[in-house]
DNA sequence: CCTCATTGACTACGGTTGTAGTCGATACGT
DNA sequence: ACGTATCGACTACAACCGTAGTCAATGAGG
């Protein structure tokens, strides 16, 4: 299931606040999108023909809820970027991230501990 | 300068080979993609256009070579998928690719030598 | 009740992407 | 010198993507 970078901003609200409305998801975003309503509205049922969103009927409109774990997305979706990027390897990523600042000490604190984790 | 994926398997190519034809990148991903060699030309005019090629004339064809520098590349890529993905943090991604099996033995010794150097 | 705002369904439309065909020029084998 | 394979330039075209408009139904407010 393809999920476009428009489509995943939905995505995100939905998983953060499942089961909430279109309009709610338009409050959600005004901040950082300028989306026309209309825009939220095309997204969210492309998201619902995709199977990525479950509907449930709440008056004449309609509730949604990600059908997908947020985890299991993202998992799927770092596997396949570091294979098209990096041929699989993980550790030039991260050195990328570390080189672009994109690690804070608390991200670097996170690693070791995941590091110790998977040595054992 | 934005590159599709399907562009990304050309550059990847002449990231490896620099200075080849067309017929010699097709010649290297015969066995992966069973692209037809119009595809490649097409491909490959649409990055010459985006300016990620340059062109070197040899008798009536070009050879190729990347404009951009492959690291540079990953970078920003990898600073972009993390921002959208994961909000920036980088160990989240980290946990999923070594939950993916994503992270060999090699990987994991990459990475603590790695955060040896950062901590510093 | 009547008007108005809102909802989901459907439609629109230009740009991008993947995949490839056509065409005219040209090098290469015989 | 002639046919054939190959080159780059141009063209094609459907699917997808971002962005939004139209429409008919329906609910909310006066």
């Amino acid at each position: 299931m393809q999920i476009t970078p428009a489509e995943l901003e939905i995505m995100n609200v939905l998983w953060d606040q499942p089961g909430i409305g279109a309009s709610e998801i338009a409050e959600e975003l005004k901040d950082d999108k300028s989306w026309n309503i209309r825009t939220i509205k095309t997204l969210v049922g492309r998201l619902v023909e995709k199977g990525a969103l479950t509907t449930e009927p709440d008056g004449r409109r309609y509730l949604y809820r990600p059908a997908i774990k947020r985890g299991d997305y993202q998992k799927k979706a770092a596997k396949q970027f570091v294979d098209r990027m990096f041929g699989g390897r993980a550790a030039p990523l991260v050195a990328h991230l570390a080189d672009s600042r994109g690690l804070t000490p608390e991200d670097i604190a996170d690693l070791e501990a995941l590091l110790g984790e998977l040595k054992k």
